[in-house]
DNA sequence: TTGTGACTTATAGTCCGTC
DNA sequence: CGACGGACTATAAGTCACA
C-alpha cells in the first residue's frame, strides 16, 4: 500500500478522534484546507516539515503518521 | 530540534549499522549519493515518498526516521 | 568518502473557485 | 463538510564540479 494513502487514512482517523473538520485542522497547523483534503486522500506528497505540523495538531508523533497500519485498503 | 536534523541523525545511524557508505545507500534506494549526504545533515526537507525509500533500504519503518530520538544535539 | 554551492526541472503547497 | 480543478509561487528533487 502506498505510503501517501496510508498516512491519508491516518490523518482521517486521528483527525476525527479530535473532532476535526478539514478546515480546522488546517488552521491548527497553518496549511490551506485543500491541502489537507488532498493528504488525506492520498494525492498529496507531504515533506516531514508538514507532516510535523500536522502531527503537532493532531498531538502525536510524526511517525504515526506514517508507521500507523490502517485497518483496511 | 528540527525534525529535518532528527531524520538526518536518524539515517547516519541506521546506515552505519548497516556499513553502507552514503554511495552505497544512495545507489539501494536509487537517489543521489549528494542528495542522501544533504538529508543526512538535515538542509533537505524529503517527502513521505524519499523517506519510505531510504527506510526500506535500511529495513526499517519510515516512521523510525523521523521518531527516533537521537542520543544529543 | 563526504560536504557544499549552484543550478534546472518537477512538484509541494496556496488560493481562487465549483459541485 | 468535503471532493476536486486551475493557476499560481515556493521549494523539493535530482545532478554536477570541486574541495
Amino acid at each position: 500500500m502506498d505510503v501517501r494513502k496510508r498516512v491519508g487514512l491516518n490523518l482521517k482517523k486521528y483527525r476525527l478522534v479530535k473532532g476535526f473538520s478539514q478546515e480546522e485542522l488546517a488552521f491548527e497547523c497553518g496549511l490551506h484546507r485543500t491541502y489537507v483534503s488532498g493528504v488525506e486522500r492520498g494525492v498529496r506528497n507531504p515533506t516531514v516539515l508538514i507532516l510535523e505540523k500536522i502531527a503537532k495538531a493532531l498531538d502525536i508523533s510524526a511517525g504515526r503518521l506514517i508507521d500507523d497500519k490502517p485497518a483496511r485498503k
